[in-house]
DNA sequence: AAACAGTACATTGTCGACAATTGCAATCGG
DNA sequence: CCGATTGCAATTGTCGACAATGTACTGTTT
């Protein structure tokens, strides 16, 4: 997944770090239970570090949206809602239709070209029917099109702290979503915009595209309703 | 200012936090100089706490972007350029877009009112010429719309992340700015459209707003050019 | 004189121990 | 039998000391 190797920049050399990224693994693939609580003596000499250098670790994850801290009481892995989804899908549409704007407009062309080719490889592993690789292309897609913008704040504020919150819900939700032959519709458009340098119908055909995977996830998890708290 | 104590909800019970709220105060009303390098000894005595708990504080700057750190190397408060400024305003202008329309869908009647009161004290103050309540008032303003949105992710996201840095620089670019009337305007259109839960124009118009905010701040500075990095 | 190597200093990262606060449980009183 | 209160155990917050890394200075070499 070259999804996550552009996003840190910065191998990790201290151990807090090193620790940060696994424990982000760990969340984000579903190893930690969500909605868990912290126990920090558990954890350090599970993972065989000081207390400290965790503190640190869980305080990058607090960054990320992964943990809730109240003083005092400790740490826990947040829970996943409808309504929290919801809201998550609602800030995307903004943000990404805006990243999608400056992308038409400040993408190199070869940018474009490789994000063309993205799609392509798409439409093969949809006629494939590779389900788990068509949600990595998926988040290669937007991923390619919000460093597209060259807003470095908006890339920051996307790919570290809104997009780990997207991948501890598409986890824990896969296999529910089956729109990929629409989203690669909606895809093709997009990318046609960008490559017409044509901003404004960018961000239009983004939003909408958001819009209608916010819908489609709606109504999926409204009529499976085994969602726990 | 009404404007801070909503939006960190709890009080500081931790020395941590204490330090944190003080740091922060000092950066932004610029008792700290941007772009100074943090000594964590020297703070720390400073302020009479550990170094530790000054680490937790510094850990909590990085969150609100006030700070940057490296590895091995150390802390630094974050420096202004008129680049990153552009790049915040256009954030701001798709998020908080987004929030006005939210705001029209969902705000109670009540926030309405003290929303257009928020307008009315706007237009006495420019009557007044009080430049710097001014600058309150306006925080205030867009304060409100976005947490008249009842999103509450875009309400972290915007108060906690972004508007830190809002305050950054229009501290230390005060008094440059003489658009009171303008912007007075086009408050009172976004209100109006508000009042007529119109959500699409109240996007338009703050998206308006912000984007000639933008354009007067890039022009002003463009014609005096003593910013330092 | 400029550049490189080595050493000494300062700063950051890490750790284990102590203090303060919270939550639970058992006991006491109604 | 139920509720409140007090005491205990566990967890978090805080601190000072040690180790590792980066930095500046000096001395030597080409």
């Amino acid at each position: 997944m070259a999804f996550l190797a552009a996003c840190k920049l910065q191998e990790p050399v201290t151990i807090a770090d090193k620790l940060f990224l696994d424990l982000r693994r760990a969340i984000l693939e579903g190893e930690i239970p969500a909605g868990k609580k912290i126990s920090e003596p558990e954890l350090a000499s599970a993972y065989g570090v000081s207390r400290g250098s965790l503190r640190e670790a869980i305080g990058k994850l607090e960054n990320c949206n992964l943990v809730t801290r109240k003083p005092n009481i400790g740490a826990r892995i947040i829970g996943f809602s409808t309504s929290q989804l919801m809201e998550i899908y609602q800030i995307r549409e903004a943000m990404e239709g805006m990243a999608a704007r400056l992308a038409a407009e400040h993408m190199t062309e070869e940018e474009v070209a490789r994000l063309r080719h993205i799609l392509e490889r798409h439409r093969v592993e949809i006629e494939a029917k590779q389900e788990y690789s068509q949600q990595d292309v998926d988040l290669d897609f937007h991923f390619s099109i919000i460093q597209g913008s060259k807003n470095m704040r908006l890339i920051r504020m996307l790919c570290q702290d809104l997009y780990d919150l997207v991948r501890f819900y598409r986890f824990r939700l896969k296999s529910g979503f089956n729109r990929s032959e629409q989203a690669y519709h909606e895809h093709n458009l997009i990318v046609s915009a960008i490559e017409r340098r044509d901003g404004e119908m960018a961000e239009t055909l983004m939003r909408h595209h958001i819009r209608a995977s916010r819908d489609y996830a709606r109504k999926t998890l409204e009529s499976m309703p085994q969602t726990e708290a």
